[in-house]
DNA sequence: GGTGTTTGCTTGCTGCGTCAAGCAAATATT
DNA sequence: AATATTTGCTTGACGCAGCAAGCAAACACC
C-alpha cells in the first residue's frame, strides 16, 4: 500500500473512468465465458489455456510458465490441465531434464477442439468489445491497459 | 452468438489490445482486492456495495437495486448484504410497500467503516490505475469503456 | 556421499458467486 | 372472493480459484 493518508480524491472524470472500467470488469468476463460455453465450447480460462499452449514450441508448456502466460496460480492450472487432461485435449508429460517438472502438452485433439472453438471466441471478442472501439484509439488504449499489468 | 462463420481474424493491433484487456481483467480486481484486505478493509466486492448504499436516498437500498448497481445475481448480493449485516454495517428492514421486497440501509457503523476505508481504496485505485492514464487519454477511455457495457 | 534446503507441482480446505429451486407476498383472472 | 400467475428475495448444491501444507525430485554444502 502507499501512504494513504493524504490521498487526492478524485476528479468527476477520474471517478467516471474508474467505475466504467470496474463495470468492464465485473461483466465482461462472464459476458464472453458465457457466449463460449452457450456455443458448447469450453469455459474461457481452459480455452486460453489451449491457445497459449498451441503457441508454444512443441505445442508444450512447462506447468509454472502456463500458470504465468495466463495469470493463473499454479494450484489453479493444475486443476484446468486436469480438466483439459480427462477431455483428451491436453496430456501431461513429466519433464525429461526435471523429474519434479511436468508439462502440458496439447494434443491432436486438443488442436482440433481449437480449430473448432476459436470462431466463437472471436465473434464473441469483436462483439464484446472491438466493435465499440474505434480504430484509432486502439493503439492508445493499447498502451495504457499495457502499463497497468507490467509491475506484476 | 452472432453468425459465428466468417469472422473476420483480427489484426495484430486488434490481438494485442484484447491481449491487455483481459490481462487486466485477470489481474486488477485481485490487485485491488488484496490491497484492500491487506489493509484491514472489507473485501472489494462488500466494500462497492457499502459505497452504492452511501450515495442511496436515505442510505437504503431494495435488494434488487443493489444488485444491480454492483452488477452481480440477486442470490450474490443476499449473501454480500449477510456477510454485511452481521458485521452490523448493514440492516434489512422489510420494504413497507411490498411486503416481499427486503431494503438495505447502512447503519451508522457502516458509514463509519467508509470513513475509514475509502482512503485505502482510493489509494490503491489510484496506484493500480490512475497513476497509468495520461489525463488527455482518460475522457477516450471512459467513452470507450462505457460503450462496452451499455448493452447490459 | 549424506544431510539440508530449495524448487515444482499437487492436494485439502475455504470463500465466493452462480444457477435452480423454494417460499411468501402481491397482482391478475374469473 | 377464490385461484392462478408473477415478483422479490433466500437457500441448497455446485464449480472455480486461492492459499497453505504436503511431497518428491534436484541442488548445495560439507
Amino acid at each position: 500500500m502507499t501512504t494513504q493518508e493524504g490521498v487526492q480524491p478524485m476528479s468527476a472524470a477520474e471517478e467516471a473512468f474508474v467505475r466504467a472500467l470496474s463495470r468492464v470488469l465485473q461483466v465482461l468476463p462472464r459476458a464472453v465465458d458465457q457466449d463460449m460455453t452457450r456455443a458448447g465450447q469450453l469455459p474461457l480460462s481452459e480455452y486460453m489455456a489451449l491457445v497459449h499452449l498451441s503457441e508454444a514450441q512443441d505445442r508444450l508448456m512447462r506447468m509454472s510458465e502456463l500458470a504465468a502466460a495466463c495469470d493463473l496460480s499454479l494450484s489453479g492450472m493444475t486443476r484446468i490441465v486436469a480438466r483439459l487432461e480427462q477431455r483428451g485435449l491436453v496430456q501431461r508429460v513429466r519433464c525429461e531434464a526435471d523429474g519434479r517438472g511436468a508439462n502440458a502438452v496439447l494434443t491432436e485433439a486438443g488442436l482440433q477442439h481449437l480449430r473448432e472453438a476459436w470462431p466463437a471466441h472471436l465473434a464473441s471478442v469483436r462483439r464484446h468489445l472491438l466493435d465499440h472501439v474505434e480504430g484509432e484509439h486502439l493503439e492508445t488504449l493499447t498502451q495504457v491497459l499495457q502499463r497497468m499489468v507490467t509491475a506484476y
